[in-house]
Order: C-alpha cells, then structure tokens, then sequence
DNA sequence: CTGAAAGCGCTAACAC
DNA sequence: GTGTTAGCGCTTTCAG
C-alpha cells in the first residue's frame, strides 16, 4: 500500500496524500478528511526509505556508548532516548566498547546511518582531553551532525558537551575524608580514562591544599569487579591507609568487602566514598557516601536548546555541573 | 558526492559502480581497483536511504524494552546490540515504559522504520500469558518481522522466545530456604508482570510440596526502590517471618535493610533470596543468594540461529532456561 | 486549493 | 565484464 495507492482510492493526486500526510494548509479540510479516511481504512504508513531519501533524514539520532549493561551509561541512555522520543526522533544505539579504534569505527558507522544528531555518551570519548589529537575523529563528525557528549567535551565547531567538573567533586570529596581526620587517604582505580584522570588531579589538590603529603603508595590500581577489588587489596593494601576515595561505587563497595574481611570497621577505622551514586551505594552496608554525576549532569542538559539546535538555535557549548556529594554511612556524617 | 559522481571520476558507469560497492563477482579486478580508489580518496559511502528504498530493508533490527536504565534489561539490550552488530545490523532502540498502550505504541512505531526483525526485552510484553488476546500486537507484528521475546513467548506464527523458567527457578529457591527450616516465607514482590505470577506459582509450588500452609498475610507487596521496601517492611512485616523470597534483587536488599534496622539477623534468624543476580546481590552484606535468569537466558540464544531466521531458516520457536540458583551468605550455605 | 512531473541515490533486469 | 534504464515511494517546485 501506497502513497499511489492511496491517491486513487481517495481519487485524489499523490501530491494531495502527501500534503495530507505532512498536514499541509494548502489542503481543504473536506479532502483533508477524505484521505485521511482511506489512510486510516488501509492502515497506510508513508515509506520512511523514499521519505527519508526525498528529505535527506528520517529523524534519528545515533547513541555511541561503550557499554550499555554498564548502569551508569544506561542512565544516560535512557535519558536521551527518552527526551529524544518526545520530539519524533528514533535512536539508533551503538556499543563501542573501550578501545578508541572501535570507538572512531563505531561513529563512522553511525554517521553513515544519517542521522541528525550525535551524542557520545561518557568521558571515554574525548580520550586524553579536549585537545588530544586523537579527537579529530569528533571534530569531523561534527561537520556532519551536531555532537553531544554527555559527561564530556572536545573544542570543535558544532561540538556541545555536558559535563561534572570531577576535580571539583573529588575535591569535595576527599575534602570530607580529611575533615574526619583521614590522613592516608588510598586512590583506588581502575582505568586511566580522563575523568579518571580528573579525579586524581582533585584528589591530589585536596591534600595539597591540607598540607598533606601525596604518596605513591596510595595509588591503587584495581581489577574491576567487587571480588576482584577485595581481593587486590587483601593482596597489598598498605596498612596505613584510614580513608578511601573510589573512582566508582563497584571499586567502593569492593574496598568495603575487603574492610569487612579484614575486621577494620567502617567508618570508625576507615571511611570510604565512592563515585556514580549508583544503585550499589545504597545496597552496600554501611551504605556508600558517593557522588552523583551523570544524574546531575542530565538535569542540566538543555533538552529544549538541544532540539532548538536540531532545529536551527544554538545551545551553549559547554554546560558545567558540580557534582553532588551524598553523604551516607560509610563516612562518619 | 554520489555514485553518479564516483562513476563519472571513475570513468566507468553507476551500475559498475554498485557492483564494487556491492563486491559482486561480476567485475573484473582491475576496475574494481579503479573504482575503489576513487571512492577512499572521496571518501565516499553509498546513501543508506537510496539503499533502503531500492531493497526494501536498511540492515537495522528494533528493539523494544520497557527501561533500559534498569539493568536487567540493559544486559539483554547490550547482548542484542553486540551480536547483530557483528552481523551488520544496527539496533533502533525505544524504551515503552510499562503501560501496555505505550508498549503497543512502541511496537508500532518501530515497525514503521522497516526493521528487519524486532526484540522485545522481558516479560513485560507477554502480559498475561502466551495466549492473552492483548497480546495479539505481537501476532500482528509478527506478520512482518520475525519477533524475539527475551523472557517471554507468545504463542503465534514467526515469534520466538527465549525465557527462564521462572516458576521452577522460585521452587528451588524456596525449597532452599524450606530446607533450612524456615516455616513462614514471605513472598515480596512490587509488580503484577506475567513472571512475577510465575514466580507466586512456583512459591506456592514448593509450600504445598512441603505441606506448608499458604499463608495470604505472607504475600507482601512493596514499592519499588530499596528506602521503601525497607519501610514497607517495618511498618507491616508479619513478625514470625524468618524467611523471605523477594522476586528481584533490589527488593531483596530493601529486605536486608529492614532486618538490619530490627537488629534481625540473617542468616541466622531470617533467609533472604533475590533474583536476577545483580550487582546488588554482591554489593549488599551478607551477600544476597540470588536467581540468575537474564543471563542464563541469553546464554542460550542461538544468534546463529536467530540470523539464520533474518536469512531464511528458522529457529526454535521455544527455548527454555532453569534459571541458576547462585547460593551467597544471606542463606545459610 | 490541486495536479503533473522532476528529482532524491541506489539496485537489478536487461542488453551488448 | 560493462552500460542503459526502469523502478523503489516520497517531496516539492511549478502550473493552473
């Protein structure tokens, strides 16, 4: 069934269907009617394919992540799709994964897909920061579509990040720890992705500001996986170590596992605090003081200015949030 | 730059051009060299739309799941999205929410961007069972894309399910904790979704198995989220419950909270057990014995055979899973 | 207000 | 092996 399909039924030009379909003025209400009937009787829906290469889009926007089982970049996800979803756009959704070969692959393939829109969804993607070389591969899909990046942001023409100023929040953060008297304050981590990186510059920050010292040894570098944190610190977690930053709740709630087994109590012989306030900082016991990013992040985003840009206006290039640190059990409170 | 202007670079015609494009055997080597040098150095990729139009299908498959910020159901999104990836599908995402209308709704829109086969992530989408005549939607769509159901089935001509056993699964937990001694198990649940039914079958399954009385006080109905579960359950647990089924992890930590607030121990005098074996399972402490079923699902999906079906052979229409029974300290071991 | 007709960029018969 | 050409189904001038 179509759109010539329709026209005769209705007895009217394919022309009139399709000013009928795209609820032209310049229709009469009484052919208007009349169409609209015959569509309805046959169920007709327009081609998208012949629509979409007429128009040039079919009002999709394409979502690279790395990993969307991860809870925080589902969170993330949904958000845009969401949102999206309300104005008529479709989402094509793309997992990358974390190695930045097939994160450049996985745009290119997306942007063959025309879509209108770009968002990239993590820090991941701008690599080593906004000037790192190896971000042109952003700067020329936005020659294309509108980038977004949600949780992160390269300099470019046509380029919009949302992001958490994570220096800040882990700042705050480890600010808190020292507040309490923590003194050997353990970095526990496991990637060396920007924001990762971001994190150890405010940690780093906040005991220089307090006077304290940096020590090598308490840099951590951890397996992911709870069992596996737990088991790398048993492994050789500097006795010291009074206080623990995480640069995620999963690192967290592992630090917690291994306090537990060891007998050290929390958060009377040491606080923890974790990062993402993800559903896992509220099933940890005692429960995680985290920070809450990607939420705050979101409640940031511009929708509306988003979609005015999808539609002409321009939204600000960089949106900046603080980050929120929850306090909960697991730091004295 | 279209294939008009790659064969007037190359010198040949728009139909050579499509063969390369296409890799067909039918060119000789050298102008394919020829042709494909002039299309790297013009970068050039053929229009998806054009494409579609022509052939009917743009190589994207749909899917359709009610959140995918849960992450239940982002594991089944992920594991989707990889593995028609590898084949050269895209995925079209849209989240419905859980209201039928909107899940119908959902379905047919997707359906309208010619998708070459559609997946529908949980229970939610068979309502109340293979046969209920809501679900003729699926039937319908049915009539043009193969329908996957990941935890579902419906019964009907090209749809295909994949689901754990569900009722089985909660039998074995519960003769679990019926075999520590537990005599008044709570059934905690917070949707009427067509598995949780399963799973009150299977609970009272075991009871009656066991001669234990079922008990209408024992079925507990909470809000969602850990906070409220928690003072749901201290503002009406029945007091002689020493043993609690919960239908999905998060529930179960809400449980675990609660006994912690009363000073109850567990396991000592009460069993807990969650489902879907989540972060949350080895997040919470003691550690949630659990019912892992997404992944057991999964594993079982043949994407040979569900792409043998995009190609033209057909699948099982019916795979059943048990369902693990992932034993951790919050029941005794 | 409505219709005729020219694309949009590609695939696949069909010729050569 | 390669080229010609007729669609695929829709949008959009341009006439009337």
């Amino acid at each position: 069934m179509n759109i010539y399909d329709i026209a005769k039924l209705a007895g009217v030009s394919i022309a009139t269907v399709s000013r009928v379909v795209n609820d032209s003025p310049l229709v009469s209400e009484k052919t208007k009617a009349k169409v609209r009937k015959v569509m309805e009787e046959n169920n007709y829906t327009p081609n998208v394919f012949a629509r979409g290469l007429g128009l040039g889009t079919m009002k999709t926007i394409g979502i690279v992540c790395p990993d969307v089982a991860d809870a925080y970049m589902a969170q993330g996800v949904a958000f845009i799709e969401r949102n999206l979803r309300e104005s008529g756009y479709d989402c094509i959704l793309q997992c990358s994964g974390k190695n930045p070969e097939d994160a450049k692959a996985a745009v290119t393939n997306i942007l063959n897909k025309k879509i209108d829109a770009l968002f990239l969804i993590g820090s991941f993607y701008m690599f080593n920061g906004d000037n790192d070389p190896n971000t042109d591969y952003i700067r020329e899909a936005a020659k294309n579509v509108p980038v977004f990046l949600i949780n992160g942001y390269v300099e470019g023409q046509n380029i919009y990040g949302a992001l958490c100023d994570d220096k800040a929040a882990v700042e705050q953060a480890v600010n808190l720890l020292i507040s309490e008297g923590r003194k050997h304050i353990l970095f526990l981590y496991n990637t060396d992705s920007h924001s990762s990186r971001l994190k150890r510059e405010g940690y780093i920050e906040a005991l220089n500001a307090a006077g304290l010292p940096v020590d090598e040894n308490l840099f951590f570098f951890a397996r992911p996986g709870i069992e596996d944190v737990k088991r790398d610190l048993l492994m050789t977690c500097p006795k010291e170590v009074d206080g623990i930053f995480a640069t995620n709740d999963r690192l967290a709630a592992g630090a917690l596992k291994y306090a537990r087994e060891t007998g050290i109590s929390v958060p009377e012989d040491l606080s923890i605090i974790g990062y993402d306030n993800s559903e896992i900082a509220i099933s940890c016991e005692p429960e995680l003081t985290s920070v809450d990013s990607m939420c705050e992040t979101l409640c940031r985003i511009n929708i509306d200015s988003l979609l005015g840009l999808l539609h002409g206006s321009v939204p600000d290039a960089k949106t900046y949030t603080k980050g929120i640190l929850v306090r909960r059990a697991s730091t004295k409170l």
